[in-house]
DNA sequence: TTTT
DNA sequence: TTTT
């Protein structure tokens, strides 16, 4: 009965980090950069930054890992997630993060050596093959088969019924 | 290297309809109002609605014909697509439909005797269980295993590496 | 160069408060939360709450504490900022916040005494007219005027040139 | 009670096609391509581009005419609008259009010539200054005056009252 | 054809 | 703190 969607188009502030759950897992985080520009009251142009802390499961981790680097520019599109976390103090503290199901590389053309191309996320088996994870214990990754098709823009076998 | 997508919330203009293709892939199709309110030159509150063909695939489309009905306030997530048919009179027509990949039912509380709940498209395995498919090929379904589930908002067994 | 976009589907957790700032301009704030259903590892249906920190400003924020109220389902779309201020022992703590600036209700048909309607935010001159704000400052305000209508749906006193 | 939103990432065909209508009102008009990548039944990796047809009013429809041109990548949100006309037969034919009012160049850094920068849309008085329309009789243009700022990130004279 |  |  709710929708949590966030989109955001902006540039990566430094290299994205992976690193693996103790159960095999990856995970990217980077944060992201949106830039704003208005007018202040006096008419100034300013320019407000913001920073997105963004988090990326699984395949789209490997990829984001793979990929992704400092300065890029991207469009993510996920969910906002609050986590609660214990500081050295033993203080609660709170930090909100993107949790990103689709990335897609913008700004294109041999753009700083990035091979780019595609969307990637949730069912899109378009990822680039070969595990890129190390000795881990998964499991989580289910093996692609030929069913896996995605939502077919048109199906050629089929008469459309309508 | 591109996002194409809608985001909608509106009205069923009738029920469903929710046919089969020749190999047995289920298609749910039908009509969506939104409404803008407006004022006109004169300073006249104006109202202007709009009709969006929805199609739906698979299993969302099965949800949708059996959850959805006329008049229900729903939010649908898809892209958009126009396709190519030709007329009575063998002339090229095109149609654009928003092909959903998520839906969700809004205006809750025993609204009209739905059942309803939850958010319908892609991975989500919250989906009704029974096939109500007729006898037909199919195939593409592919079977849920436990390893089946979606990106986790936490991953109980594991340890957060950041 | 870049978006930062968000839009939530979800039901308040409070009434909103409605303040001013010292030069008059309101504010208002509100918790708003969205759910998500999912399967864990077991197989189990978990349920995960997000609360969201609602910001609007001005119009907006009046009409926000005017016609929402606890467990209001609406749709927001604003932008994500993440503000620094300091806790009482003067640390710097940072809090994100989604900047509303378009608010929807939900949910529909004389739900819980809401007079509802219309979508509200940016141009909307939909606004209910008379000024709730307190003596105040003020200023940012501007005075609407005849030409001051939205994007037309169509213009009747053109001839689309295309 | 309604929402109808499009977010689109996507390259145009051709140059932006402006127009005035006879008052004055300008127009821009062109077609924006987004490709889908997808493995059809037999494993192949299948491209399929859809073609959009975007409409921009009034000074979004100026900077689209002066910034844009073929092959450029950007981002435009809007919404969905069926129009109807008459064919050449006088037979009622329906199109599909996208209103645009937000459009944010993207694919950077001296990208083919453009200037660039900022986006644009509603309130966003960081459009380019001059006015290019041609002698008309226009008049629906607001004076842009010092109270037109956009929605602040910050005020810096007021303290935020929570 | 819906809804407010 | 909401809602289903």
């Amino acid at each position: 009965m709710s929708i949590n969607k966030v989109i955001l188009v902006g540039n990566l502030g430094k290299d994205p980090e992976l690193r693996y759950t103790p159960s095999g897992v990856a995970v990217a985080t980077f944060s992201l950069a949106t830039s704003e520009r208005y007018k202040d009251k006096s008419g100034e142009q300013q320019e407000k930054t913001e920073w997105h802390n963004i988090v990326a499961w699984r395949q789209l981790a490997e990829i984001c890992g793979k990929y992704l680097h400092k300065g890029k520019q991207i469009y993510i599109e996920g969910k906002i997630q609050t986590r609660k976390y214990q500081d050295r103090d033993g203080n609660d503290r709170y930090i909100t993060e993107i949790v990103a199901d689709q990335m897609q590389m913008l700004g294109g053309r041999g753009d700083e050596g990035s091979s780019g191309g595609g969307g990637y996320g949730r069912q899109s088996s378009a990822a680039p093959r070969g595990d890129q994870r190390p000795a881990a214990g998964g499991g989580q990754k289910r093996e692609p088969s030929r069913d896996d098709f995605e939502e077919p823009p048109f199906n050629p076998d089929d008469d459309i019924p309508f």
